[in-house]
DNA sequence: TTTCCTTAGTGATTTCTGTCACAGTTTAGG
DNA sequence: CCTAAACTGTGACAGAAATCACTAAGGAAA
């Protein structure tokens, strides 16, 4: 059902053996553009691992406001799912397939036997947390330091290097992604196009830097 | 040298096997109040554990400006430093003493054997990362969605559970942490004692909350 | 074609935060 | 003891961003 070969291209960590017993163990899904793989509060009982497409991660906060963070593409995983499972605990972001996505399913109860009989596995999970880690901290730079201008300039740069420089967006996603205000994202995209940066179209936007 | 018996009273997820293999091979060191443990750029030879004492945890921009993200204490390890060890890279925060710290130190060449041999050794790793990686999620929180006010009092009450209700904090410093300026966070601290919230006195603030 | 809904543009106003300026008070060090 | 430095309090102002109010354009559906 799974090829390990496969497994192997995409998760270049991953030696044979444990190639095929991850083909062996795991299921795989699929979720379609736009749907919701994983919610605030919920369990896991699998760690998931992207084979394919892209996955759009972000913050919820109480009164349902939205946070960017990071994409999950083939050869990723996702980091909390691993810890989740782990430890049977719930999830504290939100992801949603932003294409469609295929996922690899890993049962929690082989958590154990991966990590401790295949050095390949765990180097891969050590190599999940530190990127994800890292990218966080960048989220914080930005928010901390940075004003919308620059925050606006690094976001669209991020979004044209995952999905291409034609960006199917309306102001209104992005101020969601930037938790800002529409008026705002439209006269900086504005000050944008007249600096050369940005072509403005309706419902997407094309990325010149 | 070092007490394995110590070593699984501070770290509980250790069984007595691993606390004295930890115990044979790691070295301790004492850092004192305001030394800094690590700096951004710094490589590491060796994990780092805490045994006592408490670690706060930074973030520094390019001109200069810092963040605070989090404590570590007794019983905590940074995830960076286990990170950066098995992978030989560069941290990417600033560590200083807040008071009189004693780590373990464990050198990278025993990361592989603790990994594999050890399934409370990747448990704890695997707590470390989660719990880390969650508080950076309340940071994000806090910087994406809430007004100076919240955040001053969130950070005030974090501190408070962490240092005692009486904080040696000038309103500079606060400043720094938060990445604001001084005369905002006298302000805010003002309007705080008045709701009586806080006490405020030279060099120290009495939490009420 | 006409109507309606979504998206986008823009001015006016307000709120929040940062900056400047300066005064008063406490503490440390010579 | 005296002076300088550090800490705190506050008013005035500037700038960024959020909000309100409205217009206009594009596209979809009737």
């Amino acid at each position: 059902m799974n090829d390990s070969e496969e497994l192997q291209k995409i998760f270049p960590k991953f030696d044979a053996k444990l190639a095929a017993f991850v083909a062996s163990i795991s299921e795989r899904k699929t979720f379609y553009e736009g749907e919701i793989m994983m919610k605030t509060g919920q369990y896991f009982k699998a760690a998931m691992l992207i084979i394919s497409g892209k996955v759009k991660l972000y913050r919820e906060s109480d009164d349902g406001s939205e946070f960017f963070m990071y994409f999950l593409e083939g050869g990723n995983a996702c980091a909390l799912s691993m810890i989740c499972a782990t430890r049977n605990q719930a999830s504290e972001i939100m992801a949603t397939a932003v294409e469609e996505t295929e996922v690899l399913m890993i049962p929690i109860r082989y958590m154990d036997e991966l990590m401790t009989q295949h050095k390949g596995w765990y180097y891969f999970v050590l190599e999940t947390y530190r990127s994800r880690f890292e990218e966080l901290l960048v989220v914080i730079d930005n928010i901390a330091f940075k004003n919308m201008d620059e925050r606006l300039e690094w976001y669209l740069k991020q979004q044209a290097a995952k999905l291409g420089k034609q960006l199917s967006l309306t102001h209104q996603q992005i101020a969601n992604d930037l938790s800002s205000s529409r008026e705002v994202i439209s006269r900086l995209l504005k000050k944008m196009e007249k600096n050369q940066m940005v072509v403005l179209h309706r419902n997407s936007i094309e990325v010149l830097i």
